[in-house]
DNA sequence: TGCATCTTCAACCTTTTGGTTGAGTATGAA
DNA sequence: TTCATACTCAACCAAAAGGTTGAAGATGCA
């Protein structure tokens, strides 16, 4: 098999781009995004046990983009953008994307919450 | 749950990180960057069963990541490099990475190679 | 010490995923 | 028509993923 592809076999995009699949961690990471946050309190919004974000973290943890670190009895979870640099890389060599800024990422938010989201009455601020 | 999450939650990221989080998956895109293929020959390089293929296939196209086309007995297979757009987006919004070059991607794969791939004599440039 | 809090562990369960095989469909060629 | 090629479908299987619960460690507080 020619080298570029084992390349994209690569274990490392693989546990990244793993633990990116699921629904549950990217929402984890945008919580993280805006926060510091104790593992308790990152499980508060989900209807899911405690043990099942634990789990989940460990995962994002063993992917490289949050770290957690202890500190007296909480464990605090902090994102680690940059483990998210080499798979943007990968993924961005497909299409020579002209580049993002935080103007586009917001727009983009936006628009898949106006697809999404029709129990937002209101409370839309420009 | 505040807003933002939910779109982090959205069923087309979903896809399109899901379809990513497979080896196998990756390795077909790469391979379909250099050109359209058939089915078959797509599933030749790997030690797996064309039905295995085909199955990977249908995932990718369902993630918008592939388009096919069949004509005549042959299914095509196209690279669409539009959908992993969003999920760049995504990503990119997270870090604020600078944009990334062919350059970058090109030594991105070298890099790996070197990690990775100890039949490859020579061939490092800084 | 005793108790509450924060988190993980272990055992278990169900569903999904990724693979196999063999048959079946669609097309092309002789 | 007959045969070969290109691909998918259906049934099945094993392993992994994602969840639950209850118990167990750590740590902090009174």
């Amino acid at each position: 098999m020619p080298r570029a592809y084992l390349a994209a076999m690569k274990a490392s995009l693989d546990t990244v781009f793993a633990a990116l699949g699921d629904p549950t961690r990217r929402a984890i990471l945008s919580m993280l995004l805006e926060d510091d946050m104790a593992v308790t309190d990152v499980a508060d919004p989900f209807d899911m046990s405690l043990a099942a974000i634990s789990k989940h973290l460990v995962i994002l943890a063993n992917a490289g983009l949050i770290t957690q670190e202890k500190r007296g009895r909480v464990k605090w979870c902090k994102l680690e953008p940059d483990a998210l640099k080499q798979a943007s890389v990968w993924m961005q060599g497909f299409g020579q994307f002209e580049p993002v800024n935080l103007d586009d990422f917001e727009r983009f938010l936006a628009a898949e919450l106006g697809e999404n989201d029709d129990d937002d009455a209101g409370g839309d601020d420009g």
